[in-house]
DNA sequence: CATGCGTTGATTATCGTTGACCTATAAAAT
DNA sequence: ATTTTATAGGTCAACGATAATCAACGCATG
């Protein structure tokens, strides 16, 4: 397709093949093994691994410098994202994203922490003269549960 | 894979072989040791033994001079959040958030999965047109952090 | 023909290494 | 008691090797 695409491809099956649940690499090599600019790779990975997406990267510069990258979930699930994508909606409020969260826990979708961490962010951003926005609630919600849950 | 790393390693190793939370060396021994010039035992404590990665260090120069490094322990919840104020202070960019965030999982304070969780959100208010508000930033990583430790 | 994704390269920032120079402490000399 | 000396650790800047950022440009698609 394009050259984008067969860096992410390429780095996906890494992930595959490898035994763990994340692969190192060196941004330099990666550009020479594609011909093409180190900075091709940022951007595939600032475009196609982010949280949101249920990845995690770790950098080093300098000699012996590196890239990891770390995928979260474990099952590559669409028809899962979709799910999430159908319960939320494009809007929600307070008190329904709370009683989500709450339903996800009883069914150890997320624990205890996890369902704290996402009301925290929530309440951050619906405090402080914000007010109850609940596409921007929808939107977190949606980033948050989609990048564990995938 | 390098000096410092090697100098990390030893440090380690020293610390999980003692009998209490703390080791006690020579800078110049140790630069002998590995053939490297004393500063760059500064260097790997500067970058390796932070408070932030869960270390304090206390020196003393000239005749019977010595390094000391103590390894924080956490016991209590209370412990936890007292540490988590101190590091992260009242300002945080971006990129010190993630560092954090990475020490704090290799600490076993966090899971991937809520690294993953406060990634997003740290993503979502600094995002769309808002600028990075390290004030902001510092905001939501204590309560988050400090939400799931207590 | 505008919008947005993808591509490129110039510039900036960071990591690990090294060494020149600086400061602090204890013991010895006075 | 004070000064001197030996001995320890601290700071900083420079360097080479990476990686990150950013803005301009290309190109396809609606």
């Amino acid at each position: 397709m394009n050259l984008s695409h067969d860096i992410e491809k390429y780095i996906l099956d890494l992930l595959d093949g490898g035994d763990g649940n994340f692969i190192s690499l060196r941004r330099k090599e990666l550009a020479e093994m594609f011909e093409c600019v180190p900075s091709q790779i940022n951007y595939v990975l600032r475009s196609r691994f982010t949280p949101e997406q249920g990845y995690l990267i770790e950098s080093r510069r300098g000699e012996h410098g590196y890239i990891k990258i770390f995928r979260i979930t474990c099952e590559s699930a669409d028809e899962k994202i979709a799910h999430i994508h159908d319960i939320i909606g494009d809007a929600m409020n307070l008190s329904e994203a709370r009683r989500l969260l709450e339903a996800l826990q009883e069914r150890k979708f997320i624990t205890a922490r996890e369902r704290l961490l996402i009301e925290v962010a929530l309440r951050h951003v619906t405090s402080e003269g914000r007010y109850e926005d609940e596409y921007e609630i929808a939107e977190l919600l949606r980033n948050m549960l989609c990048g564990i849950m995938g």
